[in-house]
DNA sequence: CTTGAGTCTCTAGTTACTACAGACTTTACC
DNA sequence: GGTAAAGTCTGTAGTAACTAGAGACTCAAG
């Protein structure tokens, strides 16, 4: 729509970034995006700041950083006095939380991959995979969350 | 409470397998647990054979399995007809699932590493990390999930 | 018989979206 | 200019896997 000057209505933004207009909506719902000029009609007319913020957004998501914590990256991105330091302290956090959900991952992975294993060559009516699942659970807590950390709800049952 | 005969209250369960006693109900609502005897008053009281399964739903939710795979697997379990063909493409499967994740982490993990590393000896105002946030989003697609696969929500902003 | 811990149901919150329904706006074509 | 198709609007509700709270009730111990 609307060629004119740099405006993009929310197709046309969503095009370019490869994010769905639903979710553009929606972060601006979650205050990630600043809140857009309106078309006499009422449709959202987005600038280059907009594309810009976006696809910082994106790119930070697909890097795995929460909501929360694009938010505060871009606080520190905002306010342009020596963010470097802060934003390596978000950073580096998060950081170790993908780290901590490797090797979470990597756990699981073997013991599938074990009793996968076992399971393939079997042709008995007791299957090891079922067997092992009905094996006491496991403690594995003594598995300190590296920082006093709130995140990684994902892989465990933690507690 | 009820010391006799193996019934046990559900917090009596929950400290045996360590999970919340919320947990517990929620898991009866979205029928993995069947239903308990309840106590007069009304308290649900639970057998060996619940404690047996709260077992094995803890057991395979550590191991990543969605909720609805543990059905499946249970399903799997209890027809005790041939079950390790088919536990083994289920639990194959979720192996699949545990490496695609844990390859995008890894993926994730280098990036940051890398850019934090350029933002920990820097010291001016542009911080690399930041930079980095605001440049074009990598296109990235071309990792097809490796089966016919629904899950994988969590660390994508795919599409 | 009272007290306090345990349990009950029900509802609503969380995260990060996604998917409608039903109405309205814009654009494209004739 | 008129009409049809495509785009967009708001609002609500759904997803996964729990978690948390309110307010009422039960149970075991002293």
């Amino acid at each position: 729509m609307n060629a004119t000057s740099g405006t993009l209505a929310i197709g046309a933004l969503s095009k370019r970034t490869g994010c769905k207009v639903e979710t553009i909506r929606y972060y601006e719902r979650a205050r990630l995006l600043p809140i857009p000029a309106r078309s006499p009609g009422g449709y959202r007319l987005y600038g280059s700041a907009h594309l810009k913020r976006l696809t910082f957004i994106r790119r930070a998501r697909a890097l795995g950083f929460s909501i929360d914590e694009v938010r505060k990256l871009f606080k520190l991105a905002d306010e342009r006095t020596r963010p470097c330091a802060e934003v390596r302290v978000v950073a580096g956090a998060h950081l170790e939380d993908v780290q901590a959900k490797i090797a979470d991952l990597r756990a699981m992975e073997r013991v599938l991959r074990e009793t996968v294993a076992q399971c393939a060559n079997g042709r008995r009516a007791d299957c090891p995979l079922i067997e092992a699942l009905y094996r006491e659970v496991p403690e594995q807590a003594s598995h300190q969350p590296s920082a006093p950390n709130r995140r990684r709800k994902i892989l465990k049952a933690d507690q």
